[in-house]
DNA sequence: AACACGATTTCG
DNA sequence: GAAATCGTGTTT
């Protein structure tokens, strides 16, 4: 059985499209010694755009979010609280600045946690992950409802911190 | 050069 | 409820 990558179409769409295609895709991390990490994707959330105000591209292009501001299917991963690295994937087109953060995986819960689980780090940003050897994700075709919810800890947001985009895998 | 703070997690 | 901990963006 074949399981093919998502591709350049998959990730340069909407990310309001992308999320709820990304929530049951199965996300390999690859490590130097041969060995691979597989686990369904569980929790996603969107960011979307200048106008988003939860969105690292709010106030405009910078060095930290300029992987954005490209074509989708590129990793973005920064620091948050000097602790944790945060997996994102870039979505849409080229000067549209969207993401997906990866939130939860079946086998590990929380967006710190499982770039800790899988190690994940500054190393990853820009990673094409349609080309790589280290991190890619896979469409099995196993069915996946889920449910959308509020974005979390954005409550700085103003209107747009009760957009309903949180995707989480589930009925 | 200095400062404020965050798309989190863990412990008390 | 609060600390941990530091890169990044903003202000001085």
């Amino acid at each position: 059985m074949i399981h093919p990558r998502l591709d350049y179409d998959f990730y340069r769409r909407d990310v309001l499209e992308v999320c709820p295609g990304l929530i049951g895709k199965v996300l390999v991390r690859s490590y130097p010694d041969g060995s691979q990490f597989r686990s369904r994707i569980t929790e996603v959330e969107a960011y979307r755009g200048e106008e988003d105000l939860a969105c690292h591209a709010a106030r405009g292009k910078t060095d930290r979010n300029g992987i954005m501001y490209g074509e989708g299917g590129y990793v973005y991963v920064y620091l948050i609280y000097g602790m944790y690295w945060m997996l994102n994937v870039v979505t849409g087109r080229a000067d549209e600045p969207q993401a997906a953060l990866i939130r939860g995986l079946e086998d590990v819960s929380g967006p710190g946690r499982l770039t800790k689980k899988i190690e994940i780090d500054r190393s990853f940003y820009g990673l094409d992950l349609v080309h790589s050897g280290v991190l890619w994700i896979e469409n099995h075709s196993l069915p996946a409802e889920y449910t959308t919810a509020k974005r979390i800890g954005i409550d700085y947001a103003g209107e747009w911190k009760d957009k309903p985009w949180r995707f989480v895998m589930g009925v």
